[in-house]
DNA sequence: GTAAACCCTGTACAACGTACAGTACCGTCT
DNA sequence: AGACGGTACTGTACGTTGTACAGGGTTTAC
């Protein structure tokens, strides 16, 4: 059996509990086994890692796979862990806070556009490994300058963070997801039928909401909307 | 084969199309079998419903749940948008727009903790249904009497849901959830070893946010926390 | 040289969603 | 009255999933 989770996360850093030296040397390291199975998530979606798969993609037997990770949970905690910490980051520099909030918003949103799959994954165990306590620490840094609390240094990068991960599940075409312009278009009818005239308020703004979605720029609109509005809500950190 | 998804979520309301009249008459009606189906995820969240146990909580085969519904992913739909329609919506009043937000969101928030597999539903195809179209009028009306557009309100609303949906998926306990204090506890020592001092600052802030949220009213503080911010980001409505 | 630890394989199981074929029932049409 | 056809339901079965379990071969530690 495998080493535990948190030792597999830990793997290549300094002080690591390396596994025993005994026995034949494993056909691939454990980042072998975690970057295939990225490459399958970034092809297919979280959908394509099925064991088995992976199994084949490194010419294994589906069983073998569980000799280098414990379960497929601690695989997905792996490849979310590696994710983070190859995640491109763009320095601060001595910028204010608030554009620092907007390059980690917008760094953020480029990762999951990377790695739709990523969305996917709601494991709190992620936030033991390496690179999402890097990354943890390098956007906390945001705020250095303001006078915020810790916990609300926290809170306020949670807020931040939560905004991304929502708006990128609707803007970002995971491969589960359908294009949602044919289900429209192919149940209009029948739900005009349904609506008459009720529900004028949400007819009038849903059209236009849905009209504007269609649009070029209207992914990149909404981004904007909530990205501003999230920065204008943080307030005046400086001073508190 | 049962009526397309869209009939089945407009069954009850006038003007539905009806099924056909022949053959013998159904032990169950759609209701009764997402009623059921609401009933196990409840009770065991969205892993607990499954054709068969709901069939055996029917006292069908797994097979005759199809005569109702066409798929799981139809019958997780119909749950979704039936929800919505029960859901108990504190009315408006004659409030300002930011309270109104306010209760909007709590009423929200009782709702996903009413029913935590709701999170686990992302079907765009929710939207079709009468239960969350007349929760989404409500909802927009919100907004009455500002001068906001309707894209914008359309985007200030799914604003202020994301993020109910995203503290409560924090906040509330799904059975699939096991606690995380538990894990933490158990992996402490273990990651204090690995860091040593890297990271001073996610450590710092970490256990911060950390031995807050053992204590008694974090929770309510992050919600009171982001809600604040969420309606401050929202900014002066009226004179817009 | 022996024993322990390790990588890997093959077989197998339980659970899942659901396709398909068939049976019993019932309203509708001739 | 009788035939038709749509409906509710059942039973069997298939493919796919994660993974438990029992070996077999290989390497290192003692």
């Amino acid at each position: 059996m495998p080493r535990p989770l948190i030792d597999l996360l830990w793997r290549d850093r300094p002080g690591a509990t390396a596994g025993g030296s005994r026995g034949p040397r494993a056909r691939y390291s454990t980042g072998d086994v975690v970057s295939r199975a990225i490459a399958l998530a970034d092809e297919g979606g979280l959908a394509a890692v099925t064991v088995r798969a992976l199994a084949q993609s490194l010419e294994l037997t589906a069983m073998s796979v569980y000799t280098h990770v414990n379960s497929r949970d601690d695989l997905l905690v792996l490849m979310a862990d590696h994710a983070h910490g190859q995640m491109t980051t763009t320095p601060f520099g001595r910028s204010t806070w608030r554009t620092r909030v907007r390059r980690l918003a917008e760094d953020n949103l480029a990762l999951l556009r990377d790695h739709p799959w990523l969305l996917g994954i709601d494991d709190p165990r992620t936030a033991l490994g390496p690179g999402t306590i890097a990354k943890y620490d390098h956007e906390l840094h945001a705020f250095d300058g303001t006078s915020i609390s810790d916990i609300r240094r926290d809170a306020a990068l949670t807020f931040v963070l939560d905004f991304v991960r929502s708006t990128a599940a609707r803007t970002v075409m995971t491969p589960a997801t359908g294009d949602f312009g044919e289900l429209w278009e192919q149940s209009v009818d029948r739900l005009a039928g349904y609506l008459g005239d009720d529900f004028a308020l949400a007819q009038r703004v849903g059209r236009a909401a849905g009209e504007a979605m269609g649009g070029p720029h209207d992914a990149e609109r909404a981004w904007q909307f909530g990205l501003t509005r999230v920065i204008a809500g943080l307030g005046d950190l400086d001073s508190r």
